[in-house]
DNA sequence: CGCGAGATTGACTCGGGTCAATAGTAGTGG
DNA sequence: CCACTACTATTGACCCGAGTCAATCTCGCG
């Protein structure tokens, strides 16, 4: 089914999601996942011994602009991403919303409820989703009989947390630039790990929610993809997005490393490059 | 257990770190510190049944500037801090360092290594500090029978990520003036969560880290306390700061909310209030 | 076919980064 | 005890990256 890439399975209005794709099975006409499903979808390699055909968590769907849950709401299940695309927000005293991430197949949501029973996020259906529940009563009940789940989720909670480090990195850190290109190649590697295209895809987002994701003004996240779509790392038609020069994303440096260049090229550079017949002169400042 | 780390132990010498203060028993020659012990300081309500006296974690001094861990260092453990202070760092591919937090009292280190078996980030004691090991496969197993086990750990991590949530969150949205604001509101309910003062402590970090860890410059960060202590909000004398203003500081808010005043206090107000004789003029822009 | 949400682009402004000079503080050793 | 050095902090001058405001364009949808 996922032949090409870019679009999972069409987006067919209100059709039941249509097809199941990955794992699950029927059961009172609902979908249902074992333990092996899940922690396959995690990338877990988790030596899952038990046939664990008792053990089933159910499927949930939820269509666009659904909320799964809300900040403050009583916590008491994890959801993984069976399909479909969320994001995650912060809304802070104003009602603004800050986006703190974008959840895809093989993500885990809810973890922040943990600590103190309630979730301390909102996460929101870009895209028509399929999520597996996992009541987080039955998961730890689960974890006295098969310890290999106590490591699964000490794995999926650090890797979250790694991610989240990276991000405080980068907000830190990178200019404009530098976080969209990051933020593309992330993406771009992301699809290729569900088995999409890394080359060609749509963005789930709006441009206002990569701006609240990557700390900058939807205004500067259309400049800065109009410029390197100009000087032609990209290309951008609305929400399709197509890497050329997944390198040159991939190295795109910040601005302010320290003192360094930053003048050197500003004058002297400029007139010693007059031969180039093409049109680069968009980025020059970074190089 | 192969020490292996940057700078291991077997530094009690001097003063054997003044006073043990809290939690530990000594056992040939170390400081001990049983499960109860640990959740107490973790501030975690876990009804610890056992009479863990079997139960012993060591404790470990580190020096100012040593290094607990490093990144892509092997992981074995978890740290709790007993006293001390400390930075944890990502290191960026020019050597630049990010900061990522400041551990004290109470805070647990390296859960960052789980997923990967390496630390993912560098953990360096600003303060001569006494740490709790514990070592992750003691724990896992310790998880066997002890079940509460387990909760404290989801507790502690989902806590983490709820914090680093909020880092985010502030990165991503608030002004210069509001993040030194909101740290120093942090710190000051950290200090007094910790029994100390709240009104009055002293930094333990430069301005340079202060400046990575929320984003900004050592300028700028120098500039903001200097612009605080003018407006009465908070005394500055290099790294003594007193709190005189907490409710003003923590409603200090962002100047870039959305679409809002910004204009209308510029020019139109400042003549309206000539009859202020105080000496309010320095952060005027932010009202 | 018009409407509204989203995207693009331009003009202008300013918050905060950069560079630089000065001053306070701590550690070391003569 | 006082230099000598190195690190840290404070301030000022300057300027550029990105935010703000606003106009226009595109596209999907009822």
């Amino acid at each position: 089914m996922q032949s090409t890439s870019t679009e999972p399975r069409n987006n067919q209005p209100s059709t039941m999601h249509s097809a199941p794709s990955e794992a699950g099975r029927q059961r009172q006409g609902r979908l249902w996942s074992n333990l092996r499903e899940v922690c396959d979808l995690l990338h877990i390699t988790a030596a899952v011994s038990v046939n664990s055909e008792e053990l089933l968590f159910q499927h949930v769907q939820f269509k666009t602009g659904q909320r799964v849950h809300t900040i403050g709401q009583a916590f008491d299940t994890l959801y993984i991403v069976n399909s479909g695309f969320l994001k995650t927000v912060l809304i802070d005293e104003f009602g603004n919303e800050q986006v703190l991430s974008f959840p895809m197949k093989g993500d885990m949501l809810g973890v922040d409820g943990i600590h103190t029973r309630h979730y301390a996020s909102e996460a929101v259906a870009l895209s028509d989703c399929d999520l597996i529940l996992l009541p987080f009563k039955k998961l730890t009940a689960l974890g006295r009989v098969h310890m290999e789940l106590e490591n699964v989720m000490y794995g999926v909670m650090s890797r979250e947390l790694v991610r989240e480090q990276a991000m405080i990195g980068m907000l830190g850190a990178l200019s404009a630039e530098a976080r969209v290109a990051r933020f593309l190649v992330t993406l771009a590697d992301r699809f290729a790990a569900m088995g999409y295209s890394s080359k060609l895809f749509n963005l789930r987002m709006t441009r206002h929610e990569i701006g609240s994701y990557l700390g900058l003004t939807l205004e500067t996240v259309s400049r800065t993809l109009s410029a390197f779509n100009e000087i032609g790392l990209i290309t951008v038609d609305q929400r399709t997005i197509g890497i050329k020069d997944a390198e040159a994303l991939k190295t795109l440096r910040r601005l302010p490393p320290s003192r360094s260049r930053a003048k050197q090229n500003s004058a002297a550079k400029q007139k010693a490059e007059a031969g180039q017949p093409g049109d680069d002169q968009v980025l020059a400042t970074t190089i």
